[in-house]
DNA sequence: TCTTTAATTGGTCAAATGATCAACGACGGG
DNA sequence: CCCGTCGTTGATCATTTGACCAATTAAAGA
């Protein structure tokens, strides 16, 4: 009956950049789901095309995979982030609360947290990497700006701190790798979380 | 010239169930490092022995992946928990800190991790058990104890405790599944940490 | 020592997979 | 309306991989 209208359907033609975009679009969907072993075959027959066009914009499978990488980390991480953790006009609650449900707001998706799992136990190079960049432009500056606030006789170390981080992202771990029931709102887990971690440094608000 | 006697490991016969344990032993430190698509013949090689001999103990790779786990999962788990956790004639602080220092003891293993975190990704139901069976048995008991001895005024949420067990476990994924630097010696940071979560709590020592 | 048992192996098959290429055809320019 | 460009496809190759089986041989019993 529409066999007419599915038939036409077929073989659309796409400007090359717009074809590479939807292309990692799906790659970023299909890995995410089965893992950086999936095929290339299937990720085309999910993309709509042929398992031969991947190779038209990509030399290989691993060249894939960094788009992926790419797509998935890039822009993710707001440069506004640096900025607003040693704003000292605000009070460092509300600066913490504010990085940390726009850092989860960003990183807690399905993609990410999979990807990134998945990147790690490959042994990419890239989650290291990632990691050192958020221990040194966001965790570094937040633990000197906990240590000006904290008294003197207690002052935290960085291995609280990635305490505190750890206790957040372990939400995202158990919501998107472990596919448990999570609340809706992390954003009053995390707002204890981080009263707790403040008044264990003797900060009020 | 050491011909003879290179020649003459080959071909060793054993019983049946040690040459299974050997093999489960192998497979264990194999698909921890490279993943669970990895391959029955580089198994095999690692191993010693013939890809084919994997399938007179296993019917498939899949039921020698079900061994893998297993093996990895058994007896981590000990049964005196859940009475340490609730032996009131101890201190609070105390029973947490002897239960975290028995269970990382337990899971802080690049096996263990890997494995866990591979089969969690791969979708495996093991995972939801696991995770079930650590929020009944232990996180529950324990967030009983601490309601027990925190002020009414002040009660810990079941999301509260994930977010403490998270921060702790995140120290090992942060070793094992990205391999960065972390401390030698975990239980500082733990301690630290619980001393901070019962201390939001308005519990003292 | 001879026989029997079964643990172990080399060889092989079928399917899956990454990668390649000649040919097809949709689109824009003339 | 025709033509040339190039995005796209179907077919195919070389490996890899899970799985299987007949042949081999180490070890135990008579």
């Amino acid at each position: 009956m529409a066999d007419g209208m599915a038939l036409t359907a077929r073989r659309k033609r796409l400007p090359p950049e717009a074809r590479r975009e939807q292309i990692v679009d799906a790659a970023v969907c299909y890995f995410a789901e089965v893992g950086l072993a999936g095929t290339t075959r299937d990720l085309a027959k999910r993309a709509g095309i042929t398992q031969a066009l991947l190779y038209q914009y990509f030399g290989s499978k691993a060249e894939l995979l960094e788009a992926v990488f790419a797509r998935v980390y890039l822009d993710r991480m707001s440069p506004r982030w640096p900025g607003l953790i040693t704003d000292r006009s605000r009070s460092l609650r509300e600066r913490m609360l504010t990085f940390y449900a726009e850092y989860t707001g960003a990183i807690f998706s399905y993609e990410w947290l999979r990807i990134f799992m998945a990147a790690g136990l490959a042994g990419e190079a890239l989650n290291r990497r990632y990691l050192d960049h958020v221990r040194d432009v966001l965790l570094a500056p937040l633990l000197e700006e906990i240590r000006f606030a904290a008294r003197p006789d207690a002052q935290p170390e960085m291995e609280d701190l990635w305490n505190l981080h750890g206790g957040i992202i372990y939400l995202g771990i158990r919501r998107h790798i472990y596919h448990l029931p999570t609340p809706d709102d992390v954003m009053p887990v995390i707002e204890r979380a981080v009263d707790r971690f403040l008044a264990g440094f003797a900060i009020g608000h």
